[in-house]
DNA sequence: ATGCATGAGGC
DNA sequence: CCTCATGCATA
């Protein structure tokens, strides 16, 4: 009864409404609040900053408890040692790098380098790879497909044409939520609809590096498509579902996600029974933190705070 | 614009 | 259980 939605294309909020109701336009696309760390833009009450900190220390160490009262003392989880780059310079755009329905997942993940320093230590190519890369290449063209390599690779590009995008969707009168299910209009195979929040991510660069590249194109032929033919807002016929449950969205509380970024601060990757402990100190579900962390961690590798160039 | 959640795919 | 791409619900 709530299961049965596994990924309904969200129901089009207006078909062929021409309401145009963007926010207060791009709130810079530099504004970068959110730290990747545990310092985050707190406006609250002026004591507040204060007590934070101290707050802060206090869960951090309480962490560390929990960590010594589990037994487990685990030095530290070394998950993304390993370097590795795109397995192949140029096949991001061509290898349907989007989504069918809702099993997207086309395994081309970049296997998180660096984290927030992949891009700067990408340029160490060992000649093996390099060679690997030529052969890749060579295949593709023995293929007979005219590979498209396109260097949009590069973070400046994506945010140039992120921001373009942008300036000219809102030229065109469309909102995000438009240009997410008109995507499907365009019957790009595996490439159905988005929802704003996607088409919104994009445009303010908070998805990752790889989710970026593989959008890129996509918009970029609606964008096409839709200047070509300034006139069809297109509609998205979906089935209005009757009666279905309301996900609710649980609520952390302030205090409670103050004491999360503490631990957060300390142990990025809890085990399942650190998590059992925080929960617990927290008064929170199990579930509820295990996906806050990793919520946190996916924040962590967006483009916008990842780049150091 | 963003917080919390789902689910596929991979160990 | 994690990572990732995505989305619903919401502030």
């Amino acid at each position: 009864m709530m299961s049965m939605n596994s990924k309904q294309p969200h129901f089009a909020m207006h078909p062929t409404l021409p309401e145009h109701k963007y926010p207060s336009l791009h709130s810079s696309s530099e504004a970068i609040r959110r730290a990747c760390l545990p310092t985050p833009p707190l406006q609250s009450n002026l004591f507040a900053s204060l007590d934070e900190t101290l707050l802060a220390r206090a869960e951090a160490l309480a962490a560390v408890d929990i960590a010594v009262s589990q037994g487990k003392s685990h030095p530290f989880k070394p998950d993304a040692t390993y370097h590795t780059m795109n397995s192949v310079p140029c096949t991001s755009t061509s290898t349907v790098p989007l989504a069918h329905h809702h099993h997207h997942h086309h395994h081309h993940q970049a296997l998180e380098p660096g984290d927030l320093l992949d891009h700067i230590s990408s340029p160490s190519l060992a000649a093996g790879q390099v060679a690997a890369a030529s052969a890749a290449a060579a295949v593709v063209g023995a293929a007979g497909l005219a590979s498209i390599c396109d260097s949009d690779t590069d973070p400046r590009e994506l945010e140039a044409f992120a921001e373009r995008f942008k300036q000219r969707r809102i030229k065109l009168g469309v909102t995000q939520a438009d240009v997410g299910s008109a995507l499907a209009n365009l019957k790009i195979p595996g490439v159905g609809s988005l929802s704003q929040s996607t088409i919104c991510r994009f445009e303010s660069l908070t998805l990752s590096h790889n989710n970026m590249i593989a959008l890129k194109p996509i918009l970029q032929a609606w964008l096409e498509e839709a200047e070509g033919a300034q006139r069809e807002k297109m509609n998205k016929p979906e089935l209005f579902n009757g009666g279905e449950k309301k996900r609710k969205r649980t609520s952390i509380a302030a205090p409670e996600k103050r004491s999360l970024e503490a631990y957060f601060a300390v142990q990025p990757r809890p085990s399942s029974e650190k998590i059992a402990a925080i929960a617990e100190k927290l008064d929170l579900k199990k579930n509820v933190v295990r996906v806050w962390f990793c919520n946190q961690r996916q924040k962590q590798k967006r483009m916008k705070f990842s780049a150091t160039y």
